[in-house]
DNA sequence: AGCGAAGTTGACGGGCCGTCACGGGGTGAC
DNA sequence: GTCACCCCGTGACGGCCCGTCAACTTCGCT
């Protein structure tokens, strides 16, 4: 904004981190620019259906271009997941915090999860990752969802405050309830976020301590 | 066989069921080399990357010819699917009947399905599923148990055995354990299905067993 | 102003898709 | 045994997507 009658040298991009020369600009545009169609095109045909040269007709640039950003459909959508993760984990770490004890914890972290599929769902941001056969992708709210449970298990664990038991199977059965049940939660109508969390806490609560008894 | 100097009348084709003209014979007979090559190609080549190309090129049939048959590489997934369930399903079912009680029961059909996971996998029938993003396709012993677990769970809720509970949620909840941790499982040298066996039915056990108290 | 690098463009060869007109061979009637 | 019918296998075809690349445009710097 300050920049004037300045030349807009490297100096002043280094000075704010912004106002950076029009090749960076262009090139932050068409990366973002890609990826919003991407968003759109997935979200419109499926994952699975949705073609590159789709996300390239939802832009004004050419073929070649889109190949100096992505390797391919899968890296956008990779591209996209840390998006997502980047803006759930901290909401995350949050609730990890606040929680009193490791059942609270597992119910927030549960709950802002549903919270963020129910969100991102209306937003149509996750298309309809089912045609064919039956096809899910893990979305990055799952994988961060898993690491943070994995973890916070780890910790639980360590603390003694949790049984001893297998964590890698433990976060998997985690997830997995957590996967399926949220699946069911968005098919209702209005998806009951709070009930869904209550169940999903239950389960694995009561199915961590059943395994921890051996 | 006994077929002899008869001129293979549709007569004849009737008195046994097999002996079928030379027509239905050759239909057969490509549907087969379809479904064997697809299992083939599937296997070395992953389920999203396999091209019905592929497949035909399995076979020593012309391209057209495929279409007579399937109309899509996901048809043919899901009657090899359907093949899978259809052998799946009667042990699922014997082991119900020698259950003795709704534990023993659980513990069963994960054991069979686990059983039948790895032996699956084994014989490499079952690819990679997950390439790209990170992908899985719903098998269909999946599908099976699901079916199985879910009317098992609405009986015992029935009958008083099991915690009157959302069956949906139920059901969702056992079969994601029961995917994920069977995911684990076979990444792991050797599987242990026993112990994931016991590790799912002690989780799902425990689960219902909480979510049931209120 | 002018040069070199960085980035964009769109045409191109290769491959897969599903279709369809053709022809060969099984089938049943006589 | 013969024959007409029609089922079904065949492979070439137009349409589309893929990833590449030589030519060109634009930017950044001197």
């Amino acid at each position: 904004m300050a920049a004037g009658h300045m030349t807009a040298g490297t100096a002043n991009a280094a000075e704010t981190g912004e106002a950076l020369g029009r090749r960076e600009q262009s090139k932050a545009a068409n990366r973002q620019a890609i990826l919003d169609a991407a968003r759109r095109v997935f979200a419109q045909l499926g994952y699975e259906a949705a073609s590159v040269r789709d996300i390239i007709r939802g832009t004004d640039l050419a073929s070649g271009t889109f190949y100096n950003y992505f390797k391919s459909k899968e890296e956008v959508f990779e591209a996209l997941a840390d998006d997502g993760a980047r803006r759930f984990r901290p909401v995350l770490r949050a609730q990890r915090e606040q929680a009193t004890c490791f059942e609270d914890y597992i119910e927030r972290a549960v709950h802002a999860y549903f919270t963020f599929l129910v969100t991102e769902h209306r937003a149509g941001a996750h298309p309809t990752y089912d045609r064919g056969p039956h096809v899910r992708a893990n979305t990055p709210e799952m994988i961060a969802v898993f690491e943070e449970v994995r973890d916070g298990v780890a910790d639980a664990i360590a603390r003694g405050t949790a049984p001893m038991v297998d964590p890698d199977f433990l976060a998997a059965a985690a997830i997995g309830v957590a996967q399926e049940v949220g699946d069911v939660m968005l098919k209702r109508n209005p998806p009951d976020v709070s009930g869904a969390a209550r169940f999903v806490t239950a389960f694995v609560l009561g199915g961590v301590g059943k395994v921890g008894e051996r």
